[in-house]
DNA sequence: TGTACATCAGTGAACGCGCGTTCACTGATGTAC
DNA sequence: TGTACATCAGTGAACGCGCGTTCACTGATGTAC
């Protein structure tokens, strides 16, 4: 009962938290790639088939990491929406610096392996949602109901592509990136003439 | 010298095309994670260290797929502007279908691995470069000189995020995936009421 | 308050796998004479 | 035209590796009496 939290017990206590907690850690310094079973148990001190008794699998962890990511993404954004900042500025701009704060979980979240996880996850399904359903309820305000769908798949395009280029460092940071984010959601309201 | 295109020969004759072409199927198939070195000695109908006469290592073969890749969409975007349609739009629509019809090699050119390959092959850089060269000599001739830096990224995040989403299935194809592309990067052109 | 015991979290050894790469080799090729 | 030979493309065996997962187990915990 009183625990010495210095002394490596038998019984590690919490583990399931921390497994996930190493794992994310793994994915933001190697990449989705570099998830494994032994290396999280290895960094949570405890032997690889322990894991075994909170998750199935390598993969029920890597739906679990991406579950956790689509949770935190939307509650960024909510919490960014109730700010002073008109809405859809301060949405994109929070997506972009959510992406940029967890790049590994960002990638695992809309990698390759997407929409194995998605398919039977409901809990994935639902956040995907609720952030679609924020982005549309101001859009909606803003543009005739036709335009809509469009407008939303235009800003999820480029809010995802400039967070995918930013994470991969394939914009040269010249200027803070911070204004930069900025400056582009901006110049998305402007006009640009007219393509056709 | 006469010869026998159905023996299975001692040397291959034409291994080093076969390998990438090999390698290229292999990610189309499986994704980048798929790349090995025995998978495409194996399709190739040879042993994998035969490979080594031709590539140092499996990355060499990855940094030369990407190689090719931007070359292709570099040529594929140049075709595009050649044509009837405005010059954005047709590059925009042409990057793309690009995307769409090589989804592993894109994921390829544009995943993790990414500036590992591009840091030191310059053929890369020449094509990214030439990309984005074309992208802004059009940009140039409809803004200010100051938005083009913005103007560039913004396109480039829009139709990469696109790309993406699309290659990632996370686009529900409703309608005509085609026209939603056209649609978009249409209302890229267009008027959003200013967000701020 | 003290003890027996059921529970189940965590262990260590082992499985089979596929991988990238190295190595000493073999055998087809085409050139020099 | 025929033969010796250098070249080097491709081979098969082997290396060492890390992985996901299974298995029979051990030992800490807390509850029932």
């Amino acid at each position: 009962m009183t625990r010495d939290k210095t002394a490596t017990r038998y019984h590690h206590g919490n583990l399931r938290p921390t497994l996930l907690a190493m794992a994310r850690a793994l994915i933001e310094e190697g990449g989705p790639a570099a998830l494994s079973m032994r290396e999280i148990g290895r960094r949570a001190g405890v032997s690889a088939p322990a894991a075994y008794h909170y998750f199935n699998s390598l993969d029920a962890i890597a739906a679990s990491l991406a579950e956790q990511g689509f949770a935190e993404l939307s509650e960024t954004i909510d919490a960014a929406l109730d700010g002073p900042r008109r809405h859809l500025l301060a949405g994109g701009i929070a997506y972009v610096a959510f992406a940029r704060a967890n790049p590994g979980l960002y990638r695992l979240m809309f990698g390759e392996s997407f929409q194995a996880y998605s398919k039977g996850n409901e809990a994935i399904r639902a956040s995907r949602a609720r952030i679609y359903r924020q982005m549309k309820d101001d859009l909606e305000k803003r543009l005739t109901p036709e335009d809509v769908p469009i407008a939303a798949l235009f800003l999820w395009s480029l809010t995802h592509g400039l967070a995918l280029l930013m994470i991969d460092g394939q914009v040269e940071p010249d200027a803070d990136l911070d204004t930069k984010i900025e400056d582009i959601l901006k110049f998305a309201g402007m006009r640009l003439p007219a393509a056709r």
